[in-house]
DNA sequence: ATGAATATACGACCAAAGTCGTATATTTGT
DNA sequence: ACAAATATACGACTTTGGTCGTATATTCAT
């Protein structure tokens, strides 16, 4: 087969266009190309149909559920914000920190100074992290 | 001009293949294509042609510099190891994670347990971070 | 000095991402 | 009922990344 809607499987790596169209869909929830297409963001900057096949290819892939009940069919993001971001964290660990969370965490802190309140939130996940934690 | 070695400019974000080809060079220093096609890690499992042209694209990119004043070329990365991961981090804290860097640190955190010695250590960051800021 | 080893150069190929134009089908407003 | 608007389908083109094969130049050992 070769058009198949990669319906199982972890979803692949969404590229910077497919994160920005997926950044849209965890906001505003599901919606349709010209919905994804004039949001401030994603895919305002070029043709409609360029949106149009984006999202398509992502629903092959599997980054992306279609609801084709509709004339207009409806976008759906297949994986939640936070799970992505926790693939998309821990492959960049992987590929560029040889794995260490302190090395990645420092360099985050020191890429864009977090202000007081973040900090503190943070610490606050630390706390959180020790708890529930044997070791 | 079509080849000339972008030689000022901020480098582009190396992809995996090339971030793995700088890591061979960040660790065991400047390097000629056979020390880094034979590096555990890093193209060991492509032809070695491969990774000659990997590295030519990757001088023509400015990513590393060439020193051809030997039969064998010298390759060294262009940017140290840290620059890159802070560019790399912030990179995805914005395209992924709306410039929120608790979020990303949660997520780090989440995606791979860190030690205790860990947190210890991102602690100790976190302390450094306030005592040199007057917010 | 000559053949084997080793380097780089160069061009080719393929797949994927991103972009768009055009064709065709479906609604909808008057 | 028909024209304008709007949707999707489809195919084309371009760039870039990754992978090689082959050609050519240089070095080295015997």
């Amino acid at each position: 087969m070769a058009c198949n809607p990669n319906n199982s499987n972890p979803p692949p790596r969404p590229t910077d266009a497919e994160l920005a169209i997926l950044r849209v869909l965890w906001d505003h929830g599901a919606s349709t190309v010209r919905e994804v297409h004039e949001a401030p963001g994603a895919g305002n900057d070029v043709g409609y149909t360029t949106t149009l096949k984006l999202l398509q290819r992502m629903a092959d892939k599997g980054l992306v559920e279609r609801d084709e009940s509709r004339r207009s069919h409806v976008y759906q993001a297949r994986s939640k914000e936070e799970p992505t971001q926790r693939r998309l964290v821990a492959d960049l660990l992987k590929k560029a920190f040889a794995g260490s969370t302190p090395s990645l965490v420092m360099q985050a802190l020191s890429a864009k100074k977090a202000s007081k309140a973040e900090l503190a939130e943070i610490r606050q996940l630390l706390d959180e992290m020790e708890k529930g934690d044997g070791k």
